[in-house]
DNA sequence: CTTGACCCTCCCGTAACTGGAAGCCTTATG
DNA sequence: CATAAGGCTTCCAGTTACGGGAGGGTCAAG
């Protein structure tokens, strides 16, 4: 298989598969002409890689979990913790985005937003206390 | 005002302000011996860039709403207009990492998280079909 | 005079790619 | 057979918004 029928089959652009090559994701064949030669278990590889970055999974969390999913002795709760990890992780990334969503949205409801030049949004930004602490 | 006094009021580190330079935002004068030397309406500049920062606006968003700041002519409705911009890109996000949280949620209720090694995370994410399509 | 706390610049590294240049290789067409 | 289009290769640079650290000058106190 050519880099372009795996970009396709993948869902992963060409570029980005061999960007997994250079960080050893994968090691695919060589042809004579100097062409990488795929096989079914580096598309299958890519495929998953694909699907956990789609779900917020790192790149360091998906060199993980094909650990996991290679070891046929791991125990699920391995694999569980590190799902676990990366949801409380996704929920703290909420978290933040609500608070800012929150003064943002507060801001711009005070905000006239017509032709006057007295703007509520500035004033606030060039005032001394900060709107909401967000950490 | 040497650097870290500015830091220190301004809340931002002094690697920070010394890149707001780099990029632009600032161009403190310099004493004899080549070291900064603020004045207040830089520190001002930074403890504003700091508060829009925190807000989740963008470096280009904070040129922007400085210009707008500085410029006596503008209507409310310009800044407004990046601020409900801004809004809607974090409602995006939120919206994506809530898409992305049901979907590990649900694999994560499924898994058994015990040491046997079947695992309905991995199942998923091995298999044809991507889990849910996150935009 | 020495010590320690500042300050300076410069360069590299981050995460995860993306874009582009320069140059083979293959395939199709005239 | 020549040529043009498109695919493939490598390598280099850029993205965001800084952070770390090296190497070296400066300042204030004891």
């Amino acid at each position: 298989m050519n880099i372009s029928d795996v970009a396709e089959k993948s869902g992963l652009p060409a570029k980005t598969i061999r960007y997994y090559e250079d960080i050893g994701f994968i090691k695919p064949r060589r042809l004579p002409n100097g062409y990488r030669d795929f096989q079914e278990t580096e598309l299958h590889k890519l495929a998953f890689i694909g699907r956990a970055r789609s779900l917020g999974f790192t790149i360091d969390d998906c060199r993980r979990l094909l650990s996991l999913y290679n070891d046929q002795s791991r125990a699920s709760a391995d694999v569980k913790r590190v799902a676990e990890y990366n949801l409380r992780e996704i929920d703290a990334k909420i978290a933040n985005l609500q608070a800012m969503r929150a003064t943002l949205s507060h801001l711009i409801d005070k905000c006239a937003g017509d032709h006057r030049p007295d703007c509520p949004i500035l004033e606030t930004l060039g005032s001394e206390d900060r709107p909401h602490a967000v950490s």
